[in-house]
DNA sequence: CTGAAAGCGCTTACAG
DNA sequence: CTGAAAGCGCTTACAG
């Protein structure tokens, strides 16, 4: 910030034109090798620090990737950052952060400023309403994206995230081993792809078990301990309780059964909870879960991302990644 | 990225000069009004993005600001960057994120990627085993930083941290008032100066209430579920269980709990946690915990850089944030 | 294998 | 109140 030191310093030490400086800071061959190494041992004694931003004024690339979340404080989306980041890394690009906190106002302008700033790409958890045409833009604007985890369908964005259908099939097949004939379906928000897969999911499983499309209840609570709580006490104090309950995430579960144990009623639910985080396995009862592993989740989308920035013309992915039942003991197994 | 819309395309239009153009983005008094709003619809018009990168070149800001964690799937940390963002933003930054993995090495990369993109300033929470030299460093580089979290004592930094020696008292008093007479500070890791702290306000509330020094004892662990059952189950192995447990974070608290669950010894200990996560509130039995408040905490980190990129030269400042107690019922109070 | 020169898209004194 | 011109620190054909 205070010396700006340039390569024409450098050069000028090293006794070579900035060409030949430029060249050899960027790897680019034809440079012998005595003259490469003369010219880097004199920027390390110099402390020379490579500025980016003016390499790319010329070159058109920042080796930046925008990267915008509805909710950084979520376990879940922090596991998918992460694996996200990492990736990212590993490719040289650095992770310019934006939380909407899943307002599509705030969003608006995130994306404003990833513009501004030139980034390379995009990684987009797409806030709760956001239009599908938003993604006409990004082509418009030929901006490289992958949505992740939450799918908007315009058919012409790349995608990275879970089976939600499969991730419902799995949770509501399990329930129904265990003898369950009627299940409720807890929390999410109303309309969201992820709640509608899933739900569809758990009805295809009770359908092929043979049970009427009445078995299957459903509401719409936020997607937090506090909603899940809400959902529990709603549930409590309706005319009747199902056999068991399929919760749209795991901090839903945990406010269900906060719910439960106000009520003294523990172990009067098969629950299962979604994305295994951390706490899950430490629950009591130990949360049985559908794991989607956001981590590797991230770390997919990272690399879509990157690969698309490759090549911006290159094909459409979906990707659906397959969760896995995690059992633990929140269904009624006992291990 | 492909149109590459230039001031000087949007001046032509509106029939100024590049200068009045750019006079006119940035809103330096100096251009009649009527030129103004024409030019502003012009730009919009022709759907003009602003190339801060290019400014940057002139400028030398970017209003970019680094933000350096240890692990973004941390939920604490996860709230802390999250209320850190917020403020960036409100003062008109983007954030540059990057994870270490609380690894040394990896932060010296992240360090120097920042640098490369020149950011206007950083916010750091300090990887386990930072030499306090690096530092120096920042002063070198003129970079205004501000610690986060983690303290470094070069005595030459800002930071903004919770009073670990008060959270440290505060859930001690709470257990001596619950007649606790020995007392195990459960995990975290060696050397860390917030577990130094917080072990030093125990300590000093027992010693105030006449306890001797061997009253307490503390293991080292790692903090997350895992760690914490570990130190459980250690703690269940022991030849005499303590009165009550300080335990260094909320997961850890968790861990222990899965512990004691499997020994079928759940109520046989009180147990404090810290950070009051969200998920402390719905655990059974609901978590006492030591609140730190992250999202506030990031937000004031936040507000402190933004003021010293302002005045580099301004005062360091060292904010200790009080935490508070907060009672359920791990402690063994009954609400 | 190396150097001279133009240019990326802005901003900012300086004239007028 | 507005315009002409220089310059921020790089990269990249193009000559030699």
């Amino acid at each position: 910030m205070t010396e700006q030191l340039t390569l024409a310093d450098v050069a000028a030490r090293a006794g070579v034109s900035r060409a030949t400086a430029s060249l050899v800071l960027r790897g680019t061959g034809r440079v012998s090798s005595k003259t490469r190494d003369r010219v880097l041992a004199t920027m390390r004694e110099m402390g020379y620090v490579y500025n980016r931003g003016a390499a790319t004024l010329r070159t058109q690339r920042t080796s930046v990737v925008g990267v915008v979340v509805t909710h950084i404080a979520n376990p879940y989306f922090g596991e998918v950052l992460g694996g996200l980041d990492a990736e990212l890394k590993r490719a040289g690009f650095a992770t310019l952060l934006a939380d909407t906190g899943d307002d599509v106002d705030e969003q608006r302008r995130a994306l404003q400023t990833m513009r501004e700033q030139r980034v390379d790409g995009l990684a987009l958890i797409p806030a709760t309403g956001t239009p599908a045409a938003l993604l006409d833009e990004f082509a418009e604007w030929s901006l490289p994206h992958v949505l992740v985890s939450r799918y908007l369908d315009d058919g012409n964005s790349s995608y990275v995230g879970a089976d939600d259908v499969l991730g419902g099939r799995l949770a509501a097949e399990h329930l129904l081993e265990h003898g369950c004939r009627t299940i409720h379906y807890l929390g999410g928000i109303e309309g969201i792809l992820s709640r509608r897969d899933r739900i569809r999911g758990v009805g295809a499983a009770m359908a092929e078990a043979g049970l009427p499309a009445s078995a299957l209840t459903r509401s719409v609570w936020e997607v937090s301990g506090q909603g899940g709580l809400a959902g529990g006490r709603a549930l409590l104090d309706g005319e009747s309780l199902p056999d068991g309950v399929i919760c749209h995430s795991d901090s839903i579960a945990m406010g269900l059964y906060r719910a439960l144990y106000d009520a003294g009623a523990a172990d009067v639910l098969r629950v299962i909870g979604y994305d295994d985080v951390a706490a899950a396995a430490l629950w009591e009862p130990p949360l049985t879960s559908i794991a989607t592993h956001g981590g590797s989740l991230g770390a997919a989308a990272g690399r879509l991302l990157v690969e698309r920035i490759g090549q911006p013309r290159g094909q459409v992915v979906v990707q659906r990644a397959a969760p896995e039942l995690v059992v633990r003991r929140s269904c009624g197994c006992h291990s």
